[in-house]
DNA sequence: GTCCATGCAAACCTTTTGCACTATA
DNA sequence: TATAGTGCAAAAGGTTTGCATGGAC
């Protein structure tokens, strides 16, 4: 097997997905090595397409079908988080960063995604918990918006509701 | 035209949607109406299928691409939200309720979903637009886990992941 | 040797679009 | 009467599945 992309040691990473199948009984592929240290060799989201093209950039020629399959387990053995930004398919991201949970700034305009911490998100969980008797297991914060490189570049959030908003009827 | 439903007086949130479409310049259909009321007496969170449904319920019949366009005209309107649960199709959900910006919980063993006020969210907001120099236009709490019915009905949370999981490598 | 994964193509599901026809203003 | 909407069916786009072949253990 031969490293796809190495900005970082992702041989470490690979290896609990290792673990994980071997735990869960399944066999270790190539593929799926090749998948996971794509998504771990990398703090960005990817989708599919960007996964697949990576690995066809690295020589490496591998179905859609896999890739999916892959991130499935991913998923599951919770070593990559799934998200869905409103764009029409998934991304992925690994949680094997010194911050595995975090929220997201998403810019409507160039599509860019930043992370930030928020022990609120937290204490609000609690509230809730408690007042709706809920027991929380994830949760997803998402602020949507505009960064700064667009906002300066002229970018203008496009209102187009009714002239005369109301809150409360 | 026909009530179709009428849980609440919806007569002038319909309106409300006239005056929209007019401002828009676009003319006030008997469809549009019909989809309007649909969404407009119910709090719950409708998909596309249950409009269709609430509407053959009621002896009317509009195609499913009358139903998206004319979510798309009550989405831009801002009299209507869209959501995504992850079931793999959209939400819509009218906001001319006493509380029109609210966070969800969704239960993900029976699916339901209630809403919550949480003033925290706009202090996170504030926060992130000053620390990352960000403009934000909306966002999107949502807190997953089990309601208390489910809870009590003997639903448990899957857990697949690693025995040991790590936060940090 | 057994069981499971892979790859391809077809299927699937929600949503969008093209087009002939119809309704609004 | 001009302009735009409707309904149907087909297309689109991301994701899933069936099946014959190939690989892991």
């Amino acid at each position: 097997m031969r490293a796809v992309r190495t900005q970082q040691n992702t041989a470490p990473f690979v290896r609990l997905f290792g673990r994980y199948l071997r735990e869960q009984g399944l066999p270790i592929t190539q593929q799926r090595e090749l998948v996971a240290e794509v998504v771990f060799s990398t703090d960005r989201h990817l989708s599919v397409d960007e996964i697949e093209e990576t690995l066809r950039a690295g020589g490496e020629r591998i179905g859609k079908a896999t890739i999916y399959r892959t991130l499935d387990l991913l998923v599951r053995s919770q070593l990559v988080e799934e998200h869905d930004f409103g764009e029409g398919f998934k991304r992925y991201e690994h949680r094997l960063s010194p911050q595995p949970v975090h929220e997201h700034l998403i810019c409507t305009e160039c599509g860019g995604v930043w992370e930030f911490r928020s022990t609120e998100v937290e204490k609000i969980e609690e509230r809730v918990a408690r007042e709706y008797a809920f027991r929380p297991t994830r949760h997803k914060l998402e602020i949507y918006g505009l960064c700064e490189p667009c906002r300066e570049a002229g970018a203008e959030i496009p209102y187009e509701g009714l002239t005369c908003p109301i809150e409360t009827v």
